[in-house]
DNA sequence: CGTAACTTGTGAAGAAATTCACAAACACGA
DNA sequence: TCGTGTTTGTGAATTTCTTCACAAGTTACG
């Protein structure tokens, strides 16, 4: 199978979040042209991007709303339910932990976890904050899939070698640090600080043409 | 003058943050060969991303840390203080405000708005939540720069288009949702489950080769 | 049934981004 | 001063991504 560039994955996820917006409105057909407007790009690259997976719509009609959605949820992975846990209980942990938009979309948070002894033990939305020695028997014993690093920049690497160890295939990095991990495992950083030096970039050069 | 590539300007981010740290542990000069190595990219793509802008380097011996470094700030704005508020005083709004990553770069919380009367006048590290009300006359006698959206996904577009009708020039979104604006103010949208979908598309998709 | 109006799926063209590859510049040691 | 070993800056080649453009399929309707 071709490799699918990851711009084309983010383009799919969004797709499927207008698809969903659709559906809740009860609408049962789309046309790419009806997609792309939305997603800010081309019919064209709507029916490109669907076209690696397959051919899901019908000519002079456009796609069944509900089937599309249910092909993308497939594709990207979502018909399953994956197991979060989430490293390091500080401010922005705690957000994600407490933030329900993730269940809604299949990934459970089960654990939380911190290595202050002042922390552990305290609750968080319904968890009890798990020491970070507990990390690799609790996922050998249930395994994990995602990992969220939402500890110091200077922790990061170390913490994301021990995910590692404890066999997560997936880390989704908070801290502004660049992760190195073996190829097998999946990762993704949100450096939120250099996207706002995006933004100041963009002011920065706006008047030149 | 060229138009520069998003992922160009992501690069000078990660550049900048290597070369700090090389500052830090007294290192003068650095290869582009080295600077690669960190960033995960190749010695000709950071000559290429840097050329865009001027020729920093010595031929024989590779870039001035500090040199580079500043020139880097000056090319991404960051010689200046932006000012940023912040709307929404929630769980994400909260942990930004009190983030302190932020101001280290330049980015200066000026202010916290939400429209939750119950919020409203309390403190908010060190900031009393202003009302949205005064939104638009605060901005109008002490411009802002950055606007910083964190409130639900139903709310942003209206709080959006009153920040740009508050003569803000950049938003950084992070309600799942997309947003329309003029193309005189620059967007970025963090989208976190839809980063954590793209984990979810690579573990899915790992064993096709 | 025939035709008009749509819309998909996809090769081919075009644009953009990345990598290659090498001349030119420089440091340094003998 | 000369030769050796580096490393930059940049056209050219290559790869990747996006857009174009159109045949082919479908619906609607008289
Ligand atoms: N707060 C924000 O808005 C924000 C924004 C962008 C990035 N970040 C990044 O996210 C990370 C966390 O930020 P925060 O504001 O939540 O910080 P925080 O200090 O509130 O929380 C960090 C938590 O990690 C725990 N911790 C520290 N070392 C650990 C280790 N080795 N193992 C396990 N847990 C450990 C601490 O006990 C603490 O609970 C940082 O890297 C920060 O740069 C935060
Ligand atoms: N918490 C997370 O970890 C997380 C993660 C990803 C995305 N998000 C997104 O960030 C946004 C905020 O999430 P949260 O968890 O902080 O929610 P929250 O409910 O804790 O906070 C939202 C805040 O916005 C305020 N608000 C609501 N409508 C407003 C309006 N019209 N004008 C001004 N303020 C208004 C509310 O009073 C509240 O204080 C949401 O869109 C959410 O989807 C949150």
């Amino acid at each position: 199978m071709k490799r699918i560039a990851d711009s084309t994955v983010r383009r799919l996820s969004l797709y499927l979040r207008f698809l969903e917006e659709f559906e809740a409105r009860g609408l049962t057909t789309i046309s790419s042209e009806e997609l792309a407007a939305r997603g800010g790009t081309t019919s064209a690259q709507v029916r490109k991007d669907l076209s690696f997976f397959g051919s899901f719509g019908k000519r002079g009609l456009g796609y069944s709303v509900g089937e599309l959605a249910s092909r993308l949820r497939e594709i990207l992975g979502l018909g399953r339910e994956w197991k979060v846990i989430i490293i390091g209980a500080g401010k922005i942990g705690a957000a994600l932990a407490q933030y329900h938009g993730f269940r809604q979309r299949g990934f459970r948070i089960v654990a939380v976890y911190d290595n202050d002894p002042a922390k552990i033990g305290r609750a968080l939305d319904g968890f009890r904050i798990r020491a970070m020695s507990d990390l690799v028997d609790d996922a050998r014993r249930d395994p994990v899939d995602i990992a969220v690093l939402a500890v110091p920049a200077q922790a990061a690497q170390a913490v994301a070698d021990l995910a590692v160890r404890a066999g997560i295939k997936a880390i989704m990095n908070f801290a502004p640090q660049q992760l190195h991990v073996p190829d097998s495992v999946a990762l993704k950083t949100v450096n939120m600080a250099m996207e706002l030096e995006g933004l100041s970039f963009a002011l920065t050069n706006r008047e030149s043409t």
